[in-house]
DNA sequence: TTAAATTGTGTAAACGGTTACGCTATTTAA
DNA sequence: TTAAATAGCGTAACCGTTTACACAATTTAA
């Protein structure tokens, strides 16, 4: 292995000032009593020697790391997971706000024993101040499950308020509600749904909220998917005139493939995506979306853990509102 | 702060099987000598109890951690930075296998030296097994070089090879060669280059590629900043055919206005634009594009950093060849 | 001016592991 | 059968900090 890095030891700096290791220490420390003087002088020489505490001795004495890890189930799919990054952009750059630095950790969705083991150890084993979670995946509500059990600040992102720990959530059903009432609004009369595996929540909402009958096609959620649907809406229900997707990429897809085969979007065909990643407003037609303000989501979830990491016990959970953006495809 | 995990110390653990710390030890680490029938009941009776050895008393005597930083030059853009997530997808998966964890560091592209001394004190407290960074500014290069001249494994990824590290590095002169030669090859007559802020190399290789003279608009890399150029471009040089543009956000910004404006691509006008990022073949027409396999970028850049982890002194530098994808836009 | 309170510093014991060294068993060689 | 080699384990020093406690110097109160 590398054993690189500072061989200046607090106790050889120390000599060499001429005082104790306990006052170097508390020269960086900004506890214990020390004169400013003394403090100006030790952190000067520092710079100069180039001494720096070493980590692991600090966080072994502390009893934690400052390190925060974002647990998250990976997406092997066909594209980049533009959810995750979204989200993770909040996550970070609040982070470094608060002078912490982040840890990123995939895990497959349906993961092994031994894949969890190992991030329970390493949950365990002192390696984190606290996690974020995301997803719903049974790996997710281990860690969350694992965390709480043993004090560890834990906040969990979902579509649901999560028992298991603190959480920041999205309501999916209401967000598809607003695009079902919208397409009844719009005087639309045929609407379908592309689920990409069935999402319970997101059909009833959109239901609800047209206020009548839906036409369901599923089979997963990559953009390659959504082609598909759309050849399969095509057989089976030709005149549909309003689409909502389980997510954009699987929208962006259908609407390429509807727009190929001769369809005018969103004149013969409405369509409305979920989650509003970025890249929805970069199509052309630009798409139209259920924001789920990631971004956001993600910087509240800091936050929470932020009043954990303080030493809050009881944070309350919170959510974020869905919205309907509108744009082109609609 | 967080006093949580693990109250089971090694000693405490030692003391309940009737062993020593050291037979302890010398089962979880697999280096000194130990019969394996001990070993076997120790994990097993640590398994049940759940003893874990601590790992900043492990990194302190080791004298390294194993996690990896990834230092990049954060893009405040208007865009998530597409171009960064597609190399830390590559990075990641490569850690993963590699049993090593990521954190990820961004920083200002013009960074204050406050911010820098931070990283460089992360990076000379022992905090890093090793480092990758990305980019090519001021900030990249003082890491890199403080990374070499401590003896810290570090690889560098940009568009040369860096001489303060190892680098695995794409030569955008030839990527850009390629379009401006199909431009040519396709019988293009008035070519055009939509530089985000100036790039020499970028500039040279299309001029070199299409060998004649080339129209250049610069301004910006994001999405408005392509709609801009359309609009300037049109003023500028109104017959322009045939485009390359800087990166592909930038590309897809340019095509949106063009074709709200009426104009056909790739008839009217040819664009390719440089990177590959994901999102651009959702675009309608799909982007052509100029591909740095940024994926690979990512997988490679590990390769390396694990050669030099396992200790080997001289690793070859790498680069990656530049593709051109034809897709629909031109 | 003197006692009490406060401030600044040092000594040494943790923190929770690893590992060099030494001492028995046990195995192998002769 | 015996000497030499080796395998398995324990003791204790060490990794580089922090911090409780003790003590001297200085300030404040009376």
């Amino acid at each position: 292995m590398n054993k690189y890095y500072n061989r200046l030891t607090i106790t050889d700096f120390a000599e060499m000032l001429g005082t104790s290791t306990a006052t170097v220490s508390r020269a960086f420390s900004d506890k214990g009593r020390i004169s400013s003087k003394t403090r100006q002088r030790i952190l000067q020489k520092a710079a100069e020697m180039g001494y720096r505490p070493n980590i692991h001795a600090r966080n072994l004495t502390a009893r934690h790391s400052d390190t925060v890890a974002l647990f998250y189930p990976e997406l092997r799919g066909e594209e980049p997971d533009y959810f995750l990054t979204e989200i993770m952009l909040g996550i970070n750059r609040s982070l470094v706000a608060l002078q912490r630095t982040l840890q990123i950790h995939p895990f497959e969705r349906n993961s092994t024993a031994d894949e969890m083991n190992r991030y329970v150890d390493l949950l365990l084993n002192g390696s984190f101040a606290g996690i974020i979670v995301l997803g719903e995946t049974v790996g997710s509500r281990t860690l969350a499950e694992m965390a709480r059990h043993n004090q560890i600040p834990c906040v969990g992102i979902g579509p649901a308020p999560a028992p298991e720990s603190n959480s920041v959530w999205y309501n999916n059903s209401s967000g598809a509600f607003l695009a079902g009432k919208y397409f009844r609004d719009t005087r639309r009369e045929r609407p379908a749904y592309i689920a990409g595996f069935t999402d319970a929540n997101k059909e009833r909402g959109f239901r609800d909220g047209y206020a009548g009958e839906v036409k369901i096609i599923d089979g997963g959620y990559s953009f390659r998917h959504g082609a598909l649907a759309f050849e399969r809406l095509m057989k089976e229900q030709p005149d549909t005139d309003c689409v909502l997707c389980a997510n954009d990429i699987l929208a962006i897809g259908f609407m390429k493939a509807a727009i190929d085969s001769g369809k005018k979007i969103p004149q013969d065909l409405a369509v409305i995506g979920f989650d509003d990643i970025h890249p929805a407003r970069f199509f052309n037609p630009a798409l139209s979306s259920i924001t789920l303000h990631l971004y956001d989501l993600g910087e509240k979830s800091v936050q929470i853990l932020g009043h954990l990491l303080s030493g809050a016990r009881e944070v309350p959970s919170e959510s974020v509102e869905c919205d309907l953006i509108l744009r082109q495809s609609s």
